[in-house]
DNA sequence: AAGACCGACAACCGCCTAGCT
DNA sequence: GAGCTAGGCGGTTGTCGGTCT
């Protein structure tokens, strides 16, 4: 890491929202040369910004592949089981949702799905086991499993010791916690549209962009990755009203792996997200 | 119509980690 | 190994638009 010092702007920045005219300008200079040393993108590319700002911004908000449509009930279900899992680990979460970002995801819990959250729990006699799923120190050892096992987690009932100190849905919870697939970097994509003719419109640009997200994330490849069990979007969008429904209820995740389709990446051909185009 | 209030979301802040010198 | 810096992440705040009174 590290950047030349002589590369460091040193100017006044300048704060709050963006303006349609600097995010054109980031978008132009970063398809254009990648952003190499943040800290001196602003500069290069004639923006009044920190390196932090742009930074965020890029990947917040003008990168190419990011949805900006609402979160679909199979979004905010994979949300609710991985920070079940996860807690508060927003960027890990992100990471199977794609076109989502660490910072929408966060935002979305924070205003609809926590809300959801108690409204269940007080709609329901067993709400001190939703809640202690919510609270992310309620399954300590699952916690530190992840922690110290970064690779893979997987807990059974057969766990003894997780048993003992959880007897939730933890028990019936797989997960392979690495991550379902590679960061993509910068460098990565560039390469691939550098042919792209630069004068080309908008629309069209952005159309390959998100060709080029969507064949670099796994997850948009397979269409399995949102078929996922909706008993717990059910229970968790409407309620845990119908106690028949609450009592057979329990976490019956299916490996993340058939979940996402992690492990055969290769058999998930190039059918394309309809999602990846909206909203773009 | 206007001010108050509230929700949603974009952006910032502070901390931590990793890499470079 | 220490110090510095960039990048990454999660928590928090600020801003804006919509709704209510």
């Amino acid at each position: 890491m590290g950047c030349k010092a002589s590369e460091k702007p040193k100017v006044s920045y300048k704060r709050g929202l963006w303006s349609p005219d600097e995010d054109q300008k980031l978008r132009d200079f970063i398809l254009k040369h990648g952003h190499g040393c943040w800290s001196s993108v602003p500069a290069r590319a004639g923006l009044q910004r920190n390196g932090k700002s742009c930074r965020l911004r890029w990947i917040n908000y003008l990168r190419p592949g990011l949805k900006h449509s609402d979160f679909t009930p199979e979004e905010e279900g994979i949300v609710m089981k991985l920070h079940t899992i996860l807690g508060n680990k927003w960027s890990q979460i992100a990471m199977h949702l794609p076109g989502r970002t660490d910072n929408e995801v966060k935002n979305h819990w924070n205003t609809h799905l926590k809300k959801k959250l108690v409204k269940n729990e007080t709609s329901s006699s067993h709400a001190s086991m939703t809640k202690s799923l919510e609270s992310d120190n309620q399954c300590p050892k699952l916690e530190k499993l992840i922690d110290e096992n970064s690779s893979q987690i997987s807990l059974t009932e057969s766990t003894d010791s997780l048993k003992s100190v959880s007897p939730t849905p933890c028990q019936s919870i797989h997960v392979t916690n690495h991550a379902p697939f590679p960061k993509v970097l910068f460098a990565d994509w560039l390469p691939m549209f550098s042919g792209n003719d630069q004068s080309s419109s908008a629309s069209e640009s952005d159309t390959v962009n998100c060709q080029l997200e969507s064949t670099l994330n796994p997850e948009v490849l397979s269409p399995k990755l949102l078929q996922f069990d909706t008993k717990f979007t059910e229970v968790f969008l409407h309620g845990f009203e119908d106690a028949s429904i609450y009592g057979g209820f329990k976490l019956q995740f299916e490996p993340v792996e058939q979940i996402f389709g992690f492990h055969d990446q290769a058999d998930t051909g190039l059918e394309l997200n309809h999602d990846m185009f909206v909203n773009l």
